[in-house]
DNA sequence: AACGATACCCGAAACGTTTCCGGTGTCAAG
DNA sequence: CTTGACACCGGAAACGTTTCGGGTATCGTT
């Protein structure tokens, strides 16, 4: 490997000399000719600054890392790749982890915060307590959440959760439903609260009311979102709303697969959209209706952020810019002609 | 942050004597109460020690990286898991890259051999060139390729490929089809030739022919996959083998919407089984019968090589010992009972 | 010819570890 | 009382960079 040493012993000047014209430092004054000796004797050599002891003296290492709840989930694979590009472009790499639990364990701690490794770190938990931010940014490392905002953190980047909802129920409505029911996630987390926010906000838009059994206690998780399921295809169909709206794939996934279990049909007996979309999608039984989001320019925006913060920048809470997009697929129709029948019906008599 | 100075200070020992009982070194006699105020002095002002000093000292960062082609295929997610895992476990931290081409591009190669933050590299490209080699080895970094065995590297970890294309192959013969095509994946990578040469042994195994057009030539993508898929469907069924075994699970998911398309019914018409298998392999349609690949051991194993080898210790070509697992769901079936007929009838009768 | 003012460059310290090569003190043997 | 032999510990260099604070020439002025 040739050393910084090396360029200036090559170009007979000496080692600040060299550090100074291959780093650009525009506070140098230097000959044209020292300049080209300099540059010519890297090139010949082949040099290539070492960036652990640039990032000892610098204290910046050139890394960051992104922790992630449930790797699991397909949806992060894109937000992944963004940011990995985006980071790339600054020169930066990007380690991985993925958590078990809403903090680092001692050993993550370790390696992600207290040894210096990083420069700073993204993380994707739905919900950022006031435990893992002393983990972090206690010791003073920058840290952006993404995918969920935190008063108790000055920045984060999130999507557009109120507008994806929106498309979601405006597509439904558009189709004639008016009983919409929102496979929710869990109300502790950031996510979750602004989709159910959004769902609400439309619905009242459309002035639909909402029954309070239509909001489905999910968590995210598909074996929740399954047994959801069940109980709502256990109703007679004319008790059941005509359509769902979920909040993550996973949630849509479990519900799709309980519901025809129970014998629904989809979307002949219930309509199904859901938040998150994916390529395979286009591969389920049916193909499900989703509103896709911009997974990537979050990841992008989290990574530039994070990035700026580490270097003197100031952290906000930016909201991704990129409209969510509506992908229909064929798990949503009209509601059963039937029941819209039998509500008609019901709506002239009155209820005994 | 706390350095080794203050803590040799507070403890009232040399920095060198610090750093000996705090490394643990086995080499030091030391007197136990020194070792104790050492240690007492480390536990009090929660001494970390700073891992780019060390790094820029041992020339070990204790950072690899593990580069994929195309991070889109979800099955990437689960090795990627048990790499971070094993990693973690050796107090290794794993930063991920996507390559597009089957070398480094100018940049990557900077940030990832060049600049000295790499221990070593995991490279799951599915064509190990002398490039790529040339790149990473020669500039003295480790490099162990993973699911490609090539020989001018002299070291790898595969999974056990003719295994898994038995089970699927003899899953199709237990249902009683004896004419299966092979959906190929591209024939100059190691996996391919694997998948395919695994796919001929068990055809061969159970005294089956192959003909030569049952050979279909993809290249791992869905687009590909599909439009073979189509092809195979404009023939007459009498024409078509009975059942399909996919390389890899794009491959599966292309050909199974371009059969669907062609209105052939799966399992009806055609039986499908994949090569590599997906929990959302469940919501499909139908529901892929696939074989579960040991991705996660393989994983672990590359990952422990790698750190090895970084160590000291010497590259091998290891194969996974987890047996691969057929996983049966609904795409797999009896073939049609008429062409079954024919075929005796064909049997029975001369050609004309 | 002396004098600032520039323009150009360098020495050395620092970042926090690790590790080589010893240097003291103590104790038993001669 | 000397002399090794140990046991215990410390000094200092080294890893490769960045950067602060100057230090020489050189040149145009007076």
């Amino acid at each position: 490997m040739t050393t910084l040493k090396a360029v200036a012993a090559h170009a007979d000047v000496s080692l600040a000399t060299a550090a100074r014209v291959l780093r650009a430092d525009p506070t140098l004054s230097v000959r044209p000719a020292t300049r080209e000796r300099v540059l010519a004797a890297a090139r010949e050599l082949g040099y290539r600054p070492n960036r652990v002891a640039s990032g000892l003296r610098t204290r910046r290492t050139g890394t960051i890392a992104i922790v992630l709840p449930d790797p699991q989930n397909v949806m992060w694979a894109e937000t992944l790749r963004a940011i990995e590009r985006a980071a790339g472009e600054r020169d930066y790499v990007v380690v991985v982890t993925d958590a078990h639990g809403p903090t680092l364990d001692a050993t993550q701690l370790g390696r992600f915060v207290l040894e210096g490794r990083m420069d700073g770190l993204l993380v994707a938990f739905a919900t950022i307590g006031d435990e893992l931010v002393a983990q972090i940014a206690g010791r003073g490392l920058p840290l952006v959440p993404i995918n969920s905002r935190s008063d108790i953190v000055n920045g984060s980047v999130t999507m557009d959760d109120a507008t994806g909802s929106r498309l979601a129920v405006d597509h439904l409505v558009g189709l004639g439903h008016e009983s919409i029911a929102f496979l929710a996630g869990r109300t502790d987390t950031d996510v979750g609260r602004r989709r159910e926010a959004g769902y609400r906000a439309a619905m009242a838009n459309h002035g639909l009311p909402i029954e309070p059994d239509w909001i489905l206690p999910g968590d995210y998780t598909e074996r929740t979102a399954a047994s959801l399921g069940r109980a709502l295809m256990a109703a007679p169909a004319g008790a059941r709303p005509t359509a769902v709206y979920a909040v993550n794939l996973p949630s849509a996934l479990g519900f799709r697969a309980a519901a025809r279990e129970s014998g629904g049909l989809i979307p002949d007996d219930l309509s199904l959209v859901t938040m998150d979309d994916h390529p395979f999608l286009d591969h389920t039984d049916p193909p499900l209706t989703a509103v896709q989001m911009p997974m990537a320019e979050m990841g992008e925006l989290a990574t530039r952020m994070l990035i700026d913060v580490v270097g003197g920048g100031t952290m906000r809470h930016v909201v991704t810019t990129a409209a969510p997009r509506l992908i229909v697929r064929h798990s949503t129709a009209a509601p059963p002609a039937a029941r819209l029948m039998a509500r008609a019906r019901n709506g002239k008599r009155a209820r005994p």
